[in-house]
DNA sequence: CAAGCCGCTGCAGAAAATGCAGCGCTAGAG
DNA sequence: CTCTAGCGCTGCATTTTCTGCAGCGGCTTG
């Protein structure tokens, strides 16, 4: 696409942050895209990047003018995709913003997709609640999959799945017996928890908010497969979302069992995109796919 | 703006119909218009264009592809104005499709809103209800101004004001002693009535729908300036709504006399703009104006 | 104070767009 | 039927635009 290419060096030096950075990651000189800096700002009859010493930075002009720049390059991919749709190509690609706890739900699903589209192709990207929303914003993502989201200005809600959360242990622990769990039960044990940017961990702090007890956990991780190594090697407690949890567990000997709701209330994963967008082709039928899944397969209500 | 010129050489092609008319109108050799053409569509990979032997015509691939770039265009004029806007330039440029029986309005509205924005240029056109709402979807226009619209698919109503129907003649008429008439009265006397594509005469038409009473105008218009002169004239009975009469009166010895409600329902006239779309700073700043003084003079609610 | 980045500019070569002349094609007029 | 007018398209020479190299002055940072 000849006519988008300046449009795509403004983007990349507004997130670049600098004019020779952006170059070198565009494979040109500075001096090329310089020159088209200054050509749209003439155009413009504006700056759109105040000059710092260290680099530019977009000013308000700027901002206006990127936001425009982001819808137009979504909006022609969208277009593209279309017309590749219309042709039977069915080709596309879809980018993901998605919640480090459900990251393994993920690949099935797209395997599935995959096989009826192998044209179409993936780029998934761990981000935290707040960053996957922020993903939608500056089109890095098409879309995003979170568990208990904190703001939702942006996020346009597509779907949402009720969770439990569950606690998971080695086989050989002495929870493993029941069929649910109480929290005080689990407290017994040593526990590792996710830190507290996740939305698990969230839940179980609200829970323990109004009474004495507190969580004291004797690991603390942002990964939950790790978190789940630990359980098993260490023969202790940790908590999930049972999408988090491949149907054949995590790990060859580890099991889940619910937490009692009564203890811990049950959260929402919220699949969702940027609102007021229009999604291109592929990654609304992958929505959709993900859509019919979650509701038949996941939904704890 | 450097980087949209392809986009609107396509647009240029779409409309014109074929290549070498679009040339012309571009003030380029058709040469460079066709390269242009074929660069883009190996670009996509897919015609866009069917070659007809009298020129082209978009394909499916093609009404896609220009529905997106006639977005990008009025987004990135939009964006320009917005810019310009807070540079503090206020310049921008308004184009309106409005219903001939509306177009006397117009004049003083836009006078008050240059005297705020010299910088603000207009563009209006007659447009019947159906080619107004054409206007819109083809981004012809910004705005809409139509009595009694048709249908309202694509169309984003504003604001509605309702609008009684008035009989005009002259002011030596036998009826110019009355406050208000009835539409027999009117039928006593010879009339002059606009063609059915009009609002107002839709609205007789249905009024009379149901009684045995048919209208017989012995001069038929699509032109309310004629038929003023035309009553004026042979002192017979024409029909308008208020906006369409200015303050003094469209001639100097007519007046006009409200049909008696019971006889003729009143109807609504329409501002409108394009379902979805964001209009220019220019465009939308007046039509705050005209909703503000269309809510305050016209309304007869 | 020196080193390191930064944006920006003059100049020359590379690349792209343009215009001219002309080809083959088809619909419609005579 | 032929003929013509209008169409999209192509080869080639020219013009315009873009790009890269080398280098300038400005600023922060250690």
């Amino acid at each position: 696409m000849r006519h988008m290419t300046t449009l795509l060096y403004i983007d990349a030096v507004a997130r670049a942050g600098s004019i020779r950075k952006a170059a070198e990651t565009l494979s040109i000189t500075s001096t090329a895209l310089n020159r088209r800096l200054l050509a749209i700002e003439e155009d413009l009859g504006v700056p759109i990047f105040e000059r710092l010493p260290r680099g530019v930075r977009l000013n308000s002009a700027g901002e206006l003018l990127i936001h425009h720049i982001r819808n137009q390059i979504s909006d022609m991919d969208r277009v593209r995709s279309q017309i590749a749709d219309l042709a039977g190509e069915r080709r596309g690609h879809v980018t993901i913003a998605c919640s480090q706890a459900l990251l393994p739900y993920l690949p099935r699903q797209i395997a599935a997709y995959r096989r009826e589209h192998p044209g179409v192709t993936f780029a998934v990207f761990r981000r935290d609640r707040e960053a996957a929303e922020q993903a939608l914003v500056d089109h890095t993502a098409d879309l995003a999959l979170v568990f208990e989201p904190i703001r939702l200005a942006e996020f346009q809600t597509l779907l949402t799945v009720r969770q439990h959360v569950h606690a998971m242990f080695s086989r050989h622990h002495p929870l493993a017996a029941r069929d649910m769990v109480r929290l005080r039960e689990c407290l017994d044990y040593p526990i590792a928890l996710p830190t507290r940017a996740y939305g698990v961990r969230h839940l179980m702090e609200l829970a323990l908010a109004e009474s004495a007890i507190s969580l004291n956990p004797v690991v603390e991780s942002d990964s939950f497969e790790f978190l789940g190594h630990q359980a098993i090697a260490e023969g202790i407690v940790s908590f999930q979302i049972p999408i988090g949890l491949p149907p054949g567990g995590m790990l060859p000997d580890m099991v889940s069992r619910q937490l009692d709701p009564r203890d811990v209330p049950s959260g929402l994963i919220y699949m969702g995109q940027l609102r007021g967008r229009i999604l291109p082709v592929a990654a609304a039928k992958f929505a959709e796919l993900l859509q019919k899944d979650l509701e038949t397969q996941y939904d704890c209500n």
